[in-house]
DNA sequence: CAACGACGGTACGGTTGCGTCCCGACGTGT
DNA sequence: ACACGTCGGGACGCAACCGTACCGTCGTTG
């Protein structure tokens, strides 16, 4: 019988995880470095001061590699965000959302990885489950709880708000890359608020023609 | 003396407009097939049914090549407009840019360049020029008349009403690739303007709870 | 009509990365 | 204390691509 019980492994025979980790490490600066298209695993063990062997023997290929640790990577970053009020909650996320574009690395893995997204149907579908399922999820509870406080209308597109949510904050911080300010961050707060359909929070100063003033 | 004047190249020695042809439709083609990352010089002359040299004939360098190529393609698009309100100018505006990215291969190749920006000064350079740049200009004239006829508050700060116009599009067609339909569009138009700060098209109307709707 | 000269295409060496195989090293469990 | 079994590392053959040099072809110009 070769059924029996194999020995487990034990001792220098079991993945040492500060190798893992360097792994890790490296290929998050390897792909923000030169992108998904030109990622090489050797590059990548190289990067990490470690043999390419070490690399195959935790993941197979560079698809299942990046996956896997873009995803542990992208998972519990979102806070649970109920703060009262709908510009307390799209203050807090946009906050958590810059700060975490802030970050050179995912500022510049997330588009890189958005539009390999466009080609590989493997990352797309991993993608959807981490980011968008997720920002849905969180924008969807946001806009309910809004409309349950009468803050917003009811008829409000959950799907829509996400887009006016996400959206400038995204364009400005991961395409534009322009500079963000506590200033521009109430502001969109602000505005996205409104554009919601929330009421303002406060009378509309208008320009030169002040329709408001009329009634 | 060797100076004398050189005959100028003609008949076969001239440079055959068709294959220059043939080169940018396949570079285009095959830069939204693989992206920039892995874009070779020799699938592109593989795709255009011709000869490597024939290319670096033309251009000498990759990145010369996308770019010249890409900032080409990337000119006259962006319709003069002027309907006399604001959200005539958003709907229009809107439309045009949806047109844009509805092609395939516009979506495909405009995340990817954007994300190589990123880590490439002289890709950053030409979108920027061609892409941000237009959008500022044209964004920043849309504005500027909306204040104007008083559908916008003085102090609307055009930058970061670019980045509410443009945001939310460019996420849903590039990035979340979901459908848009006329009437997302005309969502999309109602809740910009009131984000910049215009008055609801309409009287809000409120969700469970109304407090406006009690007096 | 003949010479010109850049054309497009092939062939080439060099570089890089892939995925695999083999080897000595090493820490645990018997 | 020894045997076990996986570890990490280096080496290998293979494939793709780069950029260049060369070569015969072809239309125009004098």
């Amino acid at each position: 019988m070769t059924t029996e019980k194999r020995r487990a492994p034990a001792g220098a025979a079991v993945l040492r995880g500060e190798i893992t980790t360097a792994i890790r490490r490296a290929l998050m600066q390897e792909l923000a470095e030169v992108g998904y298209g030109r990622l090489s695993i050797e590059a990548v063990a190289r990067r990490a001061g470690v043999s390419k062997t070490a690399v195959y023997r935790r993941w197979s290929s560079k698809v299942e590699l990046v996956l896997e640790i873009v995803a542990a990577a992208a998972h519990g970053k979102l806070p649970v965000l109920d703060t009262g009020t709908l510009r307390g909650d799209l203050a807090l996320l946009f906050q958590a959302v810059a700060h975490a574009l802030r970050h050179p690395l995912a500022s510049q893995i997330i588009p890189d990885l958005l539009a390999e997204a466009a080609r590989n149907p493997a990352i797309d579908e991993t993608l959807r489950q981490v980011l968008h399922a997720r920002q849905q999820e969180v924008g969807g509870r946001l806009v309910t709880r809004a409309v349950q406080r009468g803050e917003l209308p009811a008829d409000t597109d959950p799907d829509a708000a996400v887009d006016l949510i996400i959206g400038p904050l995204y364009w400005r911080l991961a395409i534009a890359r322009a500079p963000i300010t506590d200033t521009y961050l109430g502001t969109l707060v602000e505005s996205v608020a409104t554009g919601l359909g929330a009421e303002p929070a406060v009378p509309r100063p208008r320009g030169a023609v002040a329709p408001s003033a009329h009634a």
